[in-house]
DNA sequence: TATACACTGAGAACAAGTCTCAATCCAACT
DNA sequence: AGTTGGATTGAGACTTGTTCTCAGTGTATA
C-alpha cells in the first residue's frame, strides 16, 4: 500500500479540473474560480481539510462561501464530507476522482493521512461487505475504514518519553464542536 | 457475523454494572442512579444512540445532565462517542465492555445497526493493520469500519419503486447539525 | 451534627454550519 | 453594444447541538 500526502493518482495533470467542469455542468452549475481554488486545495492537500485549514489556505474566501461550494460540490459528486471523530465535519474529493483509500487518524496530533489499501485486505473486505447483505439484509454502497493510533511522528515522541503521557488532541472540544 | 440489536455478550447480568461501578470509583466518581440509568439505555439499545434517542426513552432527564454523564463515563472508560456522518454524536458502551463490531449505517433512513465482524475477516484486519506499521510507521491503537447503504427496510422499499428516488437521510440538515 | 465534596437541574453561553438578501457576474440573445 | 435571466458571491444574521456556570441537593466520613 502506498501512504499519500499528494493527489491520487487520477489528478495529475488537467484531467482534474476537466473532470470537476464536466460533473458540475451536468449539475447545471458553473466551475467559477472560487470553486476551482477550493479543487485545488483539496486536491493539494492529499487528506481530508476543515474548514479550518480551508480559511487558512484561502483568506480572502468568506466561510459562508467555502460552505456554499463545498455543498454544491458535494451534490455534484465532486467532494466528499466526513464526519471527523472530533465532531467537525472535513472535506476531500471524491474517491472515483481520486481512488479509493482509507484515514490513519493521529490521536495525539489530530492529524489524517490518506492510506491505499493492499488489494488483499480489499478483497477480504469485499467479500465481508457480500457477506453482510446475506446475513442482515444490509446492502452496502460505501464504507470508510479509520484506523486510529500514533502517526510516525508522535510515535516517536512517544516512545522517546514513555514515562510522560503524551496530550491528546482535542480530547474536550470547548464550545460547540 | 451477527447483527445484533441488543446487549453485547458481555452485558449479561449484572456484571455490567459491577464493572462500570468499578471503573466509575477508580476515577474517584460515583455510580448514582442517573448515570446508571443512562448505561441501561446503551446496553438495551445495542446500538449507538443519539442524544434525541435518549432525551425520548429517559424524558425526564435534563439534556445538560445527560451530556454530562456521557462526558463522565466517557473519561471512565465506559462510553465511547461516535461521530455519524449527519454531523450528530451518538453515543455507545466502550468495546471492552461489550465486544468489537462495526456500524452498518443506512444513508436513507439514518439507522445505525451493530454487526460482529468475522474471525476471517478480523484475522485480515489485523494483518493489514500491523502492515501499516511497516510502510508508514503508523502505530494503531483502534479502528473503526462504517459501512454505509440501506438496511434491509429500506432496501426493500428502493426495490420496490426504483422509478422513484428515495429521500436521503438528512442531506442538508437545517441549522447547526 | 458538621464538613467536604460530588452530583444535579435550569438555563445561559458558545460556535459550526446554514440561510437570507442584495449586489455582481456571465452566457445567450437581440 | 445593450438587455435579460439566472447563477454566483459576500456579509452577516440565524439556528441549534453541545458545553459551561452556578446555586441547590445529596452523601460519605469523621
Amino acid at each position: 500500500m502506498t501512504v499519500s500526502r499528494g493527489p491520487g493518482d487520477k489528478t495529475g495533470g488537467d484531467s482534474l479540473h476537466g473532470l470537476v467542469e464536466e460533473r458540475l455542468r451536468q449539475a447545471a452549475q458553473r466551475y467559477t474560480s472560487g470553486r476551482r481554488a477550493l479543487v485545488d486545495l483539496l486536491a493539494q492537500a492529499g487528506h481530508p481539510l476543515s474548514i479550518e485549514d480551508i480559511a487558512e489556505q484561502a483568506p480572502r474566501m468568506p466561510r459562508s462561501s467555502a460552505y456554499r461550494h463545498l455543498v454544491d460540490l458535494q451534490q455534484a459528486g465532486v467532494v466528499r464530507r466526513v464526519a471527523a471523530n472530533d465532531g467537525y465535519f472535513r472535506f476531500e474529493l471524491a474517491e472515483d476522482i481520486t481512488e479509493h483509500h482509507h484515514h490513519l487518524v493521529c490521536t495525539y496530533c489530530g492529524q489524517v493521512l490518506d492510506v491505499t489499501p493492499t488489494p488483499a485486505f480489499e478483497q477480504a473486505m469485499n467479500s465481508y461487505l457480500a457477506s453482510l447483505t446475506g446475513s442482515s439484509g444490509f446492502v452496502s454502497d460505501d464504507h470508510r475504514l479509520d484506523v486510529l493510533g500514533a502517526c510516525a511522528t508522535c510515535n516517536r515522541a512517544r516512545s522517546a518519553r514513555r514515562d510522560q503521557a503524551l496530550p491528546r488532541a482535542t480530547p474536550q472540544p470547548a464550545g460547540r464542536p
